[in-house]
DNA sequence: TTCTGTTACGGGAGGCGTAATCATC
DNA sequence: GATGATTACGCCTCCCGTAACAGAA
């Protein structure tokens, strides 16, 4: 099942639209992140992107997943906040 | 950071209080479950269960946590259903 | 030929289960 | 001794980066 730092790429990806400037701007390799897309779609079991030749470009429902992608990193971002806390 | 499926063992072992009985319940070893629980404890930096010898006993902090994990499972399942499916 | 994505491949890290160990009752 | 958690250890899968490949402008 998914990692949330699989759901941090596809967030990236849809942002930039681009499978090598994610890679660059997420310090990976773009072999590791085109990789990391094709393993969503095969757990979705849904095409996410439509390939161009000058990046990639969402579908339907990889929309669907992004609107699901944004809400869950939020939350686990919050709670790497809130978690660790002391409580006084 | 973690995976769903932690998330999942984390939150069974909660609703159980005791890790052999989720270890059953979800076909895993005692091991594995014990090393999740303890990676989300390291990953969060916090104690998230008092260990008694008759089980597991969620801390406050642990309880923060069972929140945003509680959202986040039901929020990625909920994801699983509504991303493949065909747009009418 | 350049830009972008994919595939092949080898190495290293991490996850799993078995089994031994520790602690408490 | 029974119960429950942790640790040791070996195996095996999976993830990563490098490099080669494929297609389009």
């Amino acid at each position: 099942m998914s990692s949330l730092e699989e759901l941090m790429v596809f967030r990236d990806v849809v942002l930039t639209g681009n499978i090598t400037r994610t890679s660059q701007r997420l310090h990976m390799s773009q072999s590791s992140v085109s990789i990391q897309i094709r393993n969503l779609e095969r757990e979705y079991g849904a095409q996410l992107f439509d390939r161009t030749n000058r990046g990639v470009r969402l579908t339907e429902r990889g929309e669907v997943l992004y609107r699901y992608a944004e809400e869950v990193v939020s939350l686990m971002l919050e709670a790497r906040e809130a978690v660790p806390v002391p409580l006084r």
